[in-house]
DNA sequence: GGTTATTTTAAACGTGCGTTTAAATAATTA
DNA sequence: TAATTATTTAAACGCACGTTTAAAATAACC
């Protein structure tokens, strides 16, 4: 296996454990047995190595994920919002043929880069993979249309909110709820549980509270 | 005004706005105009100043936290999940008459909490203020009878997700929200919204995805 | 007012970080 | 094979961090 590979794999897992700030370049390059300078060397940079790292997940998903939204788009008169968000259920879980633990680490990476690095992976992903959100949004105004812009766009951050969370400490979780209820629950578990919900926050009632 | 509380007061903006790991120390003193030693002598450490950040809020919250909880197990014969969620709002809202931007502050750093500092603030929290865990699920359980313990742990940590994720960042969300929306929104308008989301999630059917 | 105790201060300590350098080694090409 | 390019290596760089020190300044007390 190649060094530049080496390195990609053991930054992948150690950025989703311990978040991109959290990991040094001397973890992952020991945990690759690489020299230290490899990274700067075939990277650049830190900063680049956290981008190749989104890239190489990035590329296997987005193909997938915009003709699935699209189809949706496309074939349905009406698709439900649980449809909707199944849409990434596929994809997502592709990710475990193309890479062991492809899943779950991708989804933590997607976590750890909401809250590390002030934003800058926020603006990576949406400026270069713009369409997912796009086709996203338009699935979205299909299922649900008489969700008014605003409330939309607060129900997608709290969904997202949700997403992001679970899946950055879903190992954590994973592991408390095998020990406290013997549920043999993995990643494809979670996602099946989350769904509904998500699904049913989106389509809530808008209500006062008193 | 004291060193010390200064130093918690430019320690909580900075954290907040950061995160713990994402703030030193010398930020902290200068914003404070204080010598960077007196983190040291006042606080021990820069661990022991966190806590203390967070014991400051967690003190004027969780007696009021515990009462309206209590009041909801006590009194109704069964409460709405609505109704749970919502005795939350006046204790956190409280924090604001306590301190200025204390309730979005406050929030930011429980999700700050979450995912810096590998779980530390978690044990700190859990251990310290065991009691508004406690009734919470007391009044969840009488709120909704029917959902098993292993469906409420999940939907309480997806419930956990979205507020995190939301205050940690409700500030940016706030500000998008204003421009595009011309919407006067504030961290009271974002708990509002909120509160349906995490509601309909937590009440939404057990459902199969295929 | 003189003596403690408390607080503030400037400076330094040791450590770990991302990055760079320049020499050694391996691979490729002519 | 010789020359050239690509990669690996050990060492060091400069910097920022949390923490500690010991002296100076301030406050408290009898």
């Amino acid at each position: 296996m190649s060094t530049k590979n080496k390195i990609l794999d053991a930054a992948e897992q150690a950025f989703a454990d311990k978040g991109f700030n959290g990991t040094s370049l001397r973890e992952i390059t020991s945990k690759a047995e690489v020299n230290l300078a490899a990274v700067n060397y075939h990277f650049g940079s830190k900063k680049e190595l956290i981008k190749a790292v989104m890239s190489r997940y990035m590329n296997e998903l987005s193909p997938r994920l915009e003709t699935a939204l699209l189809a949706l788009c496309d074939n349905k008169q009406q698709p439900s919002l649980v449809e909707v968000f199944s849409a990434f259920v596929e994809p997502l879980l592709a990710l475990n043929q193309f890479k062991k633990k492809g899943t779950s680490n991708f989804l933590q990476l997607l976590g750890r880069g909401y809250t590390d690095s002030q934003g800058f992976l926020r603006w990576f992903l949406t400026t270069q993979y713009p369409n997912v959100i796009d086709y996203f949004i338009s699935a979205m105004k299909k299922a649900y249309p008489e969700l008014n812009k605003e409330e939309m766009f607060w129900r997608l951050h709290f969904t997202m909110g949700t997403l992001v969370f679970t899946m950055s400490s879903s190992d954590a979780l994973i592991d408390i709820a095998k020990n406290d209820f013997a549920d043999d629950i993995d990643i494809a578990g979670v996602i099946q549980r989350v769904i509904p919900y998500i699904a049913a926050g989106v389509a809530a009632p808008i209500g006062k509270i008193n």
